[in-house]
DNA sequence: TGCAACATGATTGTATACAATATCTGGAAC
DNA sequence: GTTCCAGATATTGTATACAATCATGTTGCA
């Protein structure tokens, strides 16, 4: 049975069902883990030097948020959302992001405009070294981070579970194979940003999600899930 | 030790973590186990007649809606919403539930008009028999019925945990002390349905939610909590 | 009497053992 | 060759045992 994945675990260090959550849903946003993997509940155990119990509080976190499915008696899997579920899930985010940008430009500070600067840079990064796993959750963690300068943490957890479930939809219906193009939308909404112009964040960040979605393929049927053999195998 | 609390335990049903959880949300959302309780599960345990894995597992769920607080080594208590988090549960309502009560308008139908009448008559009833509580959650199932018929489960599953949310804000900074008089507000969003009128629907819920906070006493600190036996026993 | 240190008890955190269920393999019958 | 069934194997579901941590109450000392 070989290595799952080169996740961040290094030394043994002391895992909480939280960090385990976390590592795995960065594994899923970063697409190392596709959706329809079976996450094997002795296999992460035996990954992470931890017992079932610690593992099986990590998936069960993860189900609450929609990134993994759990079949009773099966197992849990890397969730694949269905094209409701992508509409849902950009339909959520359309009520909650255009808002939240609006708050958010009215509230940043120089530090929080550092922060963003720093993250497109990453992003581009990431992209000119075809690294696009990163690319995407730095892409994810931008919208992330404006609703955290917006200031409601409610609303940003429930935004955190829909840029997650956004990158298994990207997986899953992603049309254009070329290079995530988002940079210049996340770039126009730095500019509303340092202006301090809400309503042209909120527009901006409307199109934007408008444009995430034209750009998915909501038509067809889901490709048959990859095995974690064939998927993470060398 | 005495009975817990005439929840719905009656004959010894195979409870799972997932109606355990069940069971605790609509107590909470009762006022049956007010903000502050401890949640012991050897105690909890022993209630439903099955193992602490259940009830950590059920706590767990809940923990991840905001419903119980998990300190850790210290226990599950139901949680205490701090008056930021009020504002926050009621900005995040107001996002998602006018909209979401315009689409319902559009997609009504006949057999969801008897479902929402068939709610406001109960809580009628439960009003004059003096039960708040009961009265309280068909409240909210009323707002959750009207996510449910958007066809958005999605937001549903937000809307929903906002709403036990703001059971607990009711809970803790409820002003008037009278009968809960949200019933015209209802009405008023039941005409609107009736007659299809969206646009009308969505004013009517944004109306409805600025009156909800406007009734809470958001500069209050909150009261102490009860203990589980005396809010439960007998 | 007041306070602090400690011992005791209770509760949660984690691991593990066992039971229940599903999946897989192999063979026999058609 | 295909299909169906049965045993074997693997994986998840649940309970329980033990360790770690916290709350409590007592005792000793100032």
């Amino acid at each position: 049975m070989l290595v799952l994945c080169k996740m961040t675990v290094t030394e043994p260090r002391p895992w909480t069902s939280e960090t385990v959550a976390a590592d795995l849903e960065r594994a899923v946003h970063e697409h190392r883990l596709p959706p329809g993997t079976k996450l094997g509940e002795d296999e992460l155990a035996e990954v992470y030097g931890i017992s079932r119990t610690i593992v099986r509080a990590a998936l069960l976190a993860l189900s609450h948020r929609h990134i993994v499915e759990l079949k009773r008696n099966r197992g849990a899997f890397v969730a694949q959302p269905s094209i409701r579920d992508a509409r849902e899930v950009f339909e959520a985010r359309a009520l909650l992001e255009p808002r939240t940008a609006h708050s958010a430009a009215e509230r940043m500070t120089e530090t929080d405009l550092a922060i963003l600067r720093s993250n497109i840079e990453q992003e581009h990064i990431a992209l000119d070294s075809g690294e696009n796993g990163r690319a995407l959750f730095l892409s994810g963690q931008f919208h992330l981070e404006i609703a955290r300068i917006a200031d409601q943490s409610t609303v940003e957890g429930f935004v955190s579970e829909l840029i997650s479930r956004s990158s298994l939809i990207i997986a899953l219906y992603w049309r254009r194979r070329a290079a995530l193009c988002e940079t210049q939308a996340h770039h126009a909404l730095l500019d509303a940003f340092v202006a301090h112009d809400g309503a042209l964040a909120e527009q901006l960040m409307k199109s934007h999600l408008l444009d995430l979605v034209a750009s998915l393929d909501l038509r067809n049927v889901s490709q048959p899930p990859t095995s974690l053999r064939e998927a993470l195998g060398s």
